[in-house]
DNA sequence: TTATAAAACTTTAAGCTTGAAATAATTGCC
DNA sequence: GGCAATTATTTCAAGCTTAAAGTTTTATAA
């Protein structure tokens, strides 16, 4: 996946720019993983459950959080409890229907988030330096636009 | 990570892209495994490995692989003994260095890939369908250009 | 030589991830 | 009401991932 087309022909330009999207990720994002665990000691899942929370004041239920995050229920009841033992996170039992509990951040982990939060925006802009806020502007539009096509199809 | 910016000021529209890029590789990557998964039988980190082999033909060593790969050793090994299992690499046993092994694809290895790459090569044609072959090549340039400056700086 | 460092890998522990199966609660239908 | 289907979530097994520690082999150099 990382690797370039094993072949050429129609689709090869499309390939090329997956690989690049892709190694492009991955780098940014285990530079950001490794921050992210020496200056906080925590972890990327964990830092995407909680900015989704901190958008969230009033709190969102697992299956929000799964779809938002683009990751599998399990996966979340996983990182979620891992939060709730830390303090950052809590669960709040629904009078309305017992199947489901508001996942919200505690007044502790809303105050981390915030302070991780600024370091990790000056992280990507650190890492993203060379794309001038214009030019970001313009890649943004055009992965937004590629993107609406195919995406949530199911 | 995932989620928008949590504030407005210099750096947002550089995060912005940076989440933008990051919904857009995950979505497609969780595509592709899927698919994989369903049709092939395997994984996205099998068919990483096998694709980095098929463009050595003399093989590699698992430092190469770990770092064209971007990943750690250890994760390389774990991937590579499970393709060894299933008869797809073999690790070849050097003279010279006895520390280190040539890992190759094996013929069933070779053919198994050709048929999977052909698929997959399809499949990113098709979930980038609306970037047009020349909006593809002109994002790939910009997606080269910004990852140039900061990475491999150690 | 022969210690000592360096290099290439593997192993380990902890955590992330998925898809599938299991649980529990709610909704819809008769 | 009572039962089937649906919804929300958790549990589970297998595999992926990293960083750190351990092993084996090779290179360096006093």
């Amino acid at each position: 996946m990382v690797a370039g087309p094993t072949s050429t022909g129609p689709g090869k330009d499309r390939l090329r720019l997956w690989i690049r999207l892709l190694r492009a990720s991955r780098t940014i994002e285990a530079e950001l993983r490794e921050r992210l665990k020496k200056e906080f000691d925590t972890t990327l899942p964990r830092f995407d459950v909680m900015a989704a929370l901190y958008r969230s004041p009033e709190g969102m239920l697992m299956s929000d959080l799964s779809r938002f995050l683009l990751v599998s229920n399990g996966n979340v009841t996983g990182i979620v409890d891992r939060l709730v033992s830390e303090g950052l996170v809590a669960r709040a039992r629904r009078n309305g229907d017992r199947r489901t509990s508001m996942v919200r951040l505690t007044a502790e982990g809303s105050k981390s988030f915030a302070a991780i939060a600024a370091a990790h925006e000056g992280w990507v802009g650190e890492l993203l330096g060379n794309v001038s806020e214009d030019e970001a502007r313009r890649l943004t539009g055009m992965l937004k636009s590629f993107r609406s096509n195919w995406e949530g199809r199911e």
